[in-house]
DNA sequence: GCGCCGGCTTGATGAATGTCAACGCGTCGG
DNA sequence: CCGACGCGTTGACATTCATCAAGCCGGCGC
């Protein structure tokens, strides 16, 4: 609950309020508070109405969406990432859930006081627009990825781009339990398990959570990445400050999650 | 070519512009020309730069993303919309090519006048984001209707939605060609017939393009239809002209396209 | 140490979907 | 009138994927 001034510090280097006046800042941030949550909450249920934007300073949590009692798991998230922010803008009942995978912390802005700013200071609703659009993109890579993509391709794409974000090193570590993974990817974990077994011959081997990609060339020339579907631009854990940058709350969607 | 007033007037209405100045939508419809496409025309590839909002007032347009010799339908989209709103925005590259699948008039609107004009106006940045989380909304549904449901169930969702926009007769008329159809609910067309096979078991009865459902509620049983799903607001041909609601230009994506 | 439990893997099976081929049936042009 | 062509349908088949069941293994508490 105590609202430090280095939680709000890292808030205003987030590209959403880049743009912003100070004074916008202030406004949007005026009756915020941080929240701190154990693994396993959910801090909201699709159709909720969405009081807040929620800016995760530290931890990961999973949207997901569900239907007729199926589940399907839209992003994870690391920090710094907000959420929801599309229903915020518009006043609107959340389309997804969203629970903490790890124990994380939260700061929350009144969603009221973000909409009035949008209108005073159209610096702000610019970079709203841009966050909003790099999240839109987010969701089309995803769904071209869903689409198009079958499992294994999917898993190979997601290590190249997890070994990008890393730094580009033969060996990459997993970020997330296999489990998540296989949600994340749109396939069951029993699948997950066979997918990584069949790029076994193209040089991927397994070792827990770390995996190497011998034979880059062979891995890649199944993958077939291409920057119209997967974003290999490094985003995880930094913050890069620049609005143009795309993948705003979303940037986690397909592999860009770490 | 020739850029009519009547033409302008039409854009105006977008909800897009609902809360712009008059001088802010005089300054983004400066450098704006109207153009007429035959049928079959791709207006836009992915990964083209964007230097354009496209404002579609006449016709039909279809938005897909390919990879690897395989094509999807993102989007089938009908008048008043427009498109690429977020690559404009972000001044980047295409995520999806767009290509005419009637005959169709289209408005182009000077993207840089366009986040000149958000600089300058918050109302009409407002406007942007809210048409931009109406879209993003709008891929979010896309993804849980295509994950969660199976093919039978996205067709018996999208003919319930179909029917409510045309006024909840108990014999709808199919807006597009059955190909077209099934690319947009995920599908081979060969699949497309079989799903309508199935259906017919649930009271649906197809001849050509009128489908009649007979025993709405057998249907409904199996479609389960869900706000957090479905969109049935009625957002066809006319325009609202209120920004709140959702579903800007990919507002047909599943099935809000007719 | 022992036993339990959760995550992961493996195999067997079945449902859903894509692919390929053939056919019916309209439209259109010779 | 006839034939070509495009759309839609139907059937046989292959592939992908989910589901169910069992087993392996490492961590942790008793």
């Amino acid at each position: 609950m105590p609202l430090r001034a280095a939680d709000l510090n890292r808030s205003r280097s987030l590209p959403l309020f880049a743009g912003a006046a100070d004074e916008t800042f202030a406004a949007a941030t005026a009756g915020a508070f941080l929240q701190r949550f154990p693994a396993g909450t959910t801090l909201l249920t699709e159709g909720d109405q969405v009081d807040f934007l929620y800016v995760l300073l530290d931890g990961v949590v999973e949207l997901n969406g569900t239907w007729n009692d199926k589940e399907t798991t839209l992003a994870v998230l690391r920090p710094v990432s907000t959420f929801i922010l599309a229903a915020v803008v518009l006043d609107a009942d959340a389309l997804m859930s969203a629970q903490t995978i790890e124990r994380s912390e939260i700061l929350m802005l009144s969603g009221e006081a973000l909409r009035r700013a949008m209108s005073r200071d159209a610096q702000f609703a610019l970079g709203v627009a841009q966050e909003l659009s790099g999240c839109y993109r987010g969701l089309v890579r995803a769904i071209k990825n869903q689409k198009l993509r079958g499992g294994a391709e999917r898993l190979a794409n997601y290590l190249l781009t997890q070994q990008s974000r890393q730094g580009g090193p033969e060996t990459l570590t997993l970020p997330h339990e296999k489990r998540v993974l296989a949600a994340l990817l749109g396939m069951t974990p029993e699948n997950l398990s066979r997918a990584f077994a069949n790029l076994a011959d193209y040089g991927v081997v397994v070792n827990g959570a770390s995996v190497s990609l011998t034979r880059p060339a062979v891995i890649r020339r199944l993958a077939k990445p291409t920057p119209l579907i997967d974003n290999h631009t490094p985003d995880g854990t930094t913050i890069t400050g620049k609005a143009e940058r795309e993948g705003g709350p979303m940037k986690s969607l397909l592999s860009p999650l770490g």
